[in-house]
DNA sequence: GGGTGTCTTGACGGGGTCTTGACGCGTCGG
DNA sequence: CCGACGCGTCAAGACCCCGTCAAGACACCC
């Protein structure tokens, strides 16, 4: 259904949301630590984060400051500190829930499921913007000068992961995992076709391109 | 900043959260019963709806299930009952927050503007309308020319996904998980059978779609 | 129990998409 | 100067997805 990162350091707790999430039908991944969160959270792309406040490295909310600038998704805040002073701050750090141990399983699963809801990840800037055209992120829509253009699933997924990263060099390993999946790391060939396909839909000049940039030997930048 | 419809019975309890929340910049309005709730909420367009459970006419999860068919917005329930099976009911009934009473005032705005971020200026319309039909979503009826149109269960459920996200791609997974269940996630079979039988209903011309648009591989959009 | 309407399920044709390979071009290094 | 490598382009076939239709299962109401 959903894919879980949960962060705690203790392994009993560990154990029994891992159980309960897998039994709700989520993929969990876990972390101990608040560094190795933020590393895991960055490669596995959850669709919301489980994160307790008590973490043996860093402070809860450095965590969150960590995650929120990037991280558009729901995180569920665990802690065993029931003072309303440090919900409110969690809250404002961020934080969509803040949960106080010892909690109950169910209502634990069920405030995760009012989370997700609201639909992963509608936060922030939902829409990058150039001179040519404009990629609506939540909408799934594209328009160049003003007219809607169709885009296939492949080269939609391919687009905003570049555009996701505006100006940043994207590795053709990276586009190739996050859009047909680990097994093609090797077949740059699909990037070539499709990024051909996306300037001719979208760049001015597809033979002289402006906004899809490529780095020979790396990858591809967009760049606004 | 935001509309808050507070709905509660308690006199002073009302007073406390009409100074409070006008001090944090909020414009308040308030129902003292379920009915005139669901009455004022659909005329003043709140952002967010505060919502205590314990009223004199109808039950909290009442108010939600009337609420939740055509007001978007965060819905924030407060009650006395800090049972956990009560709160996942809430929860499920498409509550985005539960607070507990006795409560502390800065921890349920910290919560209410936690709530508010995640969907900052959208207003939920309790009817969408376009040039050949129109949709209330309170009154759950659909009108084409004028003339009301009947539209079964599955059908309605359908339409009412689509038209509360106007412009927006909504994917056949998120179609299927809404209308039938998380179980039925691959059964896109049901997709294609019932968008047909809504555009035979409502399109103009059912063999050119123009409000009900398809995304192959992706999912459907509803452009007004 | 019969009748009506709704939901589920399967099959089919057509169109679009994805995959795959080949070719030409430019750049870089030997 | 020449080969290797990476990139862009193109085209063709396999494949998937969509719209359509119809028949059976099911629930509900009289």
């Amino acid at each position: 259904m959903s894919r879980v990162l949960v962060v705690d350091d203790d392994p009993h707790l560990l154990r029994a949301l891992r159980i309960s999430l897998r039994a709700a039908g989520h993929e969990v991944v876990t972390a101990p630590d608040g560094t190795s969160a933020l590393r895991d959270a960055a490669e596995v792309h959850p669709d919301v984060v489980v994160l307790d406040l008590g973490l043996p490295d860093l402070d809860g909310t450095e965590v969150l400051a960590g995650l929120r600038p990037w991280f558009t998704g729901p995180v569920l805040v665990l802690s065993a500190r029931a003072d309303s002073t440090d919900k409110v701050e969690a809250l404002d750090a961020g934080a969509d829930d803040y949960v106080t141990k010892p909690f109950d399983m169910a209502e634990l699963l069920a405030r995760l499921r009012a989370v997700l809801r609201r639909g992963p990840g509608e936060t922030g800037e939902a829409s990058v913007v150039t001179d040519h055209f404009t990629v609506d992120l939540a909408a799934k829509q594209v328009t160049v000068d003003g007219a809607p253009v169709r885009l296939t699933p492949t080269e939609w997924a391919l687009l905003s992961e570049l555009v996701r990263a505006p100006g940043r060099l994207v590795g053709q390993r990276e586009l190739l995992q996050a859009v047909w999946g680990p097994a093609y790391e090797r077949e740059t060939n699909y990037l070539r076709v499709y990024l051909a396909q996306l300037r001719r839909k979208l760049e001015p000049n597809p033979a002289h391109p402006r906004y899809l940039h490529t780095e020979p030997g790396m990858g591809y930048r967009f760049t606004p």
